[in-house]
DNA sequence: ATACCGACCTGTCAGC
DNA sequence: TGCTGACAGGTCGGTA
């Protein structure tokens, strides 16, 4: 569900409510979990540590965590449909609750995720996946992760490996926006096209942020607010629907299995 | 090494 | 009303 935008916003949210809070205990529901670590091992580091901040990194949030002086961190990944709620304990707990944190504040953690995509793991050193922070890399790295790759651009902007954060949204607006189409060879691409894709996602994303994501059917950020970034969505869920530059008809097809969107007209 | 494609899950919505 | 199929913000592992 949730891509760069939208993990940066609920981790700034979460950071807000939960920044300095410590954590007294730990349920993790039973059933085949989405735990990349051991239950086990979850646990032990949760227990009793206090959440020195949040952070995001590509899609995962980060909380960072003070246990005893020891540094860990507590990665969350919310796939498709996961969601981390801030709740009063006697609220009810929704279905798809598949962890819950008691805070010392008195409040819940909850992690919510009816699709079972998301993961929760542990790890005691940096937390660094692999991918360039799209926000962060400088143009001449990002045109080199595309060169000689014969996979369409569309592919390998949602290569984790190679960018972190960008998921389906923000690929396809980020291709409108620079007048590219999804399925050309990434390695094709002019210098003057990859200039214009890097500085489009960039801005894209940065927009997003702004607007605190995009809310489409169920997404809503640590406080329970829908994002706005949906109204400037031009491409992607747009199919049949007028190009907002041009009003030819918004074309989706299918590349690697995901959807892509996209103008016939504006984007070459 | 690289690139597709199904599998993993549940929910929703359109069409019949 | 109810059934069926397509589709959904993501990633992984197997296969070609």
């Amino acid at each position: 569900m949730p891509e760069l935008p939208e993990v940066e916003t609920i981790a700034r949210g979460l950071a807000q409510r939960v920044r300095g809070d410590r954590i007294e205990s730990v349920w993790l529901g039973s059933k085949p979990e989405p735990l990349k670590s051991p239950a086990v091992e979850i646990q032990a580091t949760l227990e009793r540590a206090r959440i020195a901040g949040v952070r995001r990194v590509g899609k995962h949030i980060v909380f960072d965590l003070d246990s005893e002086g020891a540094r860990r961190q507590w990665i969350v990944h919310l796939g498709m449909t996961g969601r981390l709620l801030v709740a009063r304990p006697e609220s009810e707990l929704p279905k798809h609750t598949h962890a819950v944190l008691r805070l010392a504040s008195g409040r819940e953690l909850r992690f919510v995720d009816p699709r079972r995509f998301g993961r929760l793991s542990v790890v005691h050193d940096e937390f660094a996946p692999d991918g360039h922070e799209p926000m962060d890399i400088g143009f001449e790295l990002f045109a080199g992760l595309f060169r000689r790759r014969k996979t369409p651009v569309k592919s390998a902007l949602l290569n984790q490996k190679l960018l972190r954060g960008v998921g389906n949204i923000y690929a396809d607006e980020s291709l409108f926006r620079a007048g590219v189409r999804p399925r050309r060879h990434a390695g094709r691409l002019t210098r003057q096209e990859l200039r214009r894709l890097y500085k489009a996602l960039q801005r894209v994303l940065n927009q997003a942020i702004k607007a605190g994501g995009s809310s489409i059917s169920d997404y809503v950020d640590a406080g329970g607010e829908e994002g706005l970034f949906q109204f400037q969505h031009r491409v992607y869920g747009r199919e049949g629907e007028p190009c907002l530059v041009c009003k030819t008809a918004i074309k989706r097809v299918v590349i690697a299995g995901r959807s892509a969107h996209y103008c016939p007209n504006c984007q070459s």
